[in-house]
DNA sequence: GATGAATGAGTGTTCATTCAT
DNA sequence: GATGAATGAACACTCATTCAT
């Protein structure tokens, strides 16, 4: 597991056929119940092959290495959530400022549901490569918009700072990930969630203030 | 690294001698190097002896084991982050609830700040065996307490729910800690600062107008 | 080396190509043949990988511990050695009671005779666990029915009492032991085997007596 | 552990102090205690002389290795068991052929004071450095006069042969041995004493009748 | 004489990765 | 393309033994 810190390779070969493409499911499906089933230390290269029913050889045709594969399951599963985050953001017809947030806060919470020792471990591995940037870049992304998201009309906030935006979204995701990684027993609580919605509201509504322009 | 769970063993052997204390000390010296220098992934048993100029063998006369050293120095470090938060606390003269949150979010960046690597090392590790809870208890204790840090008397804000008093640590440890693993150049700076800060008044502040006593 | 003491698994993968094959029983010849020139003290799983001319990893592909080798062993040892006995049983023309016995008698000893030094590390080993009830008892079985491999009718003597199958057993394999161990030079004369002759027949003919039915 | 066969040095140092004498027979003790709790695994060094409450250094004053304090314990039991045998044989008043061999054989049941498990590794440790001949020389001693041990008058019993002492004192350590090593429950029983005592005296028996002088 | 801190060679075992079939 | 037997560097850890204090 050398570093390579920049967006590494991670298929070695493109799926074109259908059943390669299933094969790489069948991999990508084994280390993740390997992961939730025995966490990091279970996860090895030879047990996912053995779970997927391939044989080792096969999955390193798919993936340069184990961090490869690991990489490809920590996008699968960002890529999953992310789309569950815009599909709330969309859905909400009441467009209160709160409500839309709540909507958020949500969907990002239960995005860190189910398979919470697979996401964990998953969590930790990406930490430990530090390439917690790459993967949280797109929370990222929401964040910087939430003017938009809050405001009916954007002129009522003003852009926030990089390091507004590093602070909300860092603070949000940090809470909840450290509920997901404690197995905290209120993950999924209406107050623990009320309470994260506070967090980013009052922010928020303290920048609004003191820019003069209170929501 | 079998998992224990309530405060393992770290000790084999409490030294009697001072020339043991100092091997000791030399080998959490050693271990802190090693860390910073290579991360987690350079952390072998034998690494750490080598540098700490001490056989294999003394090494493990000392610590039970790997885990055992790497959870003796994470103790060590949030000791001394512990000592300079409750000294960064106690000397402000100027007792603004704000300007004592401040001494806090400062004190805690900088117990963050120098040799990251090693930090940012032995925080992964604690996280990887769910003993993040014991390591950021003490913290915990310090927001549970934010009602004094900030009131002049301590009416003023009702005492914390137990989720309000997570959402708050973890945020505000989320934030820093990710500024960390992210190496962010604004680490340090007023502006990151001020929006720590922001975080954390916010937050109270809303809880204090729910509970009509703003602050 | 931990303590399973019912029948543990001795093989991590059942071989199915011919290389694997020839692989198993290369280890196994190697682990003979360490056992043989340095006892059990030479006996370490890098030498008998060495000697196989295999990796350390192989072997392990193969036995999951230091212990399913030896177990292994023992097993192919104890097999050769009872496959011996019942072909000697069955090829006694004269069935004479005494010649029956001198038959199964002279198969032990041969039994226990060429690798010597080999055969005594397993047995040390095999009993060093507590595993030698496993391996002796076939020859158990052969003791308990003694009545039938004496008697032209099995009525002629009672069955026996489990204390006297197990000092018949153990008396008689422990003077053989001890001859092979000790390496004593009369192991294979006709004077020693006489006398094993006569421990067992006589024994047996006081068992007779006692239940008034001399042989 | 270096292999010396010939009645290897045992003491570093003759204590000839009663302090000395005092801590020698600690670390015997606890060597034994050791043993008896935990097998021959546990039996380190370090463990012995923690136990003794003795510094390890004093250890290595007293057994110039971990060999020598084993071969000390072996000696030292065997030495009682002997006396015990001697003091057992001349207690019988009831001077049957019978009931003497019964004296000896209970005598060498209980060897060892009833600490089986210590007897065990002790005997263990004893074949793994084919140092048995040594520890079985003075059992040996006592079958090859079992002519006086049994007759009143000496002529009774022709002097045996090598061979047959052999077979008879093998045989019946054999089966003592092999109850210890299995720890079987009817070991102190009186009936297995009495198929013992059977083995050895239809045995003789059976050399007396072939010498025409039936006991 | 006693202590116990220090030593370090040696052991069993794992697992990512390769490559001949 | 797929297989899976083979590889071997690397690691955590033990424990008999020494020797400065």
């Amino acid at each position: 597991m050398a570093s390579k810190r920049q967006a590494p390779e991670t298929k070695r070969r493109i799926p074109r056929q259908a059943r390669a493409a299933e094969t790489v499911a069948a991999i990508l499906e084994a280390a993740a119940q390997i992961l939730e089933a025995g966490g990091l230390a279970a996860f090895t290269t030879n047990a996912v092959a053995e779970r997927a029913g391939v044989s080792i050889g096969t999955l390193y045709q798919y993936f340069v290495d184990k961090n490869a594969l690991l990489l490809a399951l920590a996008r699968q599963e960002m890529g999953a959530a992310l789309v569950e985050v815009g599909r709330a953001l969309s859905g909400v017809d009441d467009p209160t400022p709160e409500s839309r947030v709540r909507a958020m806060v949500r969907a990002m919470v239960h995005a860190f549901r189910g398979r919470s020792r697979a996401r964990k471990a998953v969590v930790q591995a990406i930490l430990a490569q530090g390439l917690g940037i790459e993967m949280v870049a797109p929370i990222n992304g929401f964040i910087a918009n939430i003017g938009s998201v809050i405001g009916q009309d954007a002129q009522r906030l003003p852009p926030l700072e990089p390091e507004q935006i590093f602070v909300l979204s860092r603070a949000l995701l940090g809470a909840i990930r450290a509920a997901v990684m404690e197995e905290q027993p209120f993950l999924q609580s209406r107050g623990f969630e009320n309470e994260l919605v506070r967090l980013v509201m009052s922010y928020i509504d303290s920048i609004a203030h003191e820019a003069g322009r209170p929501l």
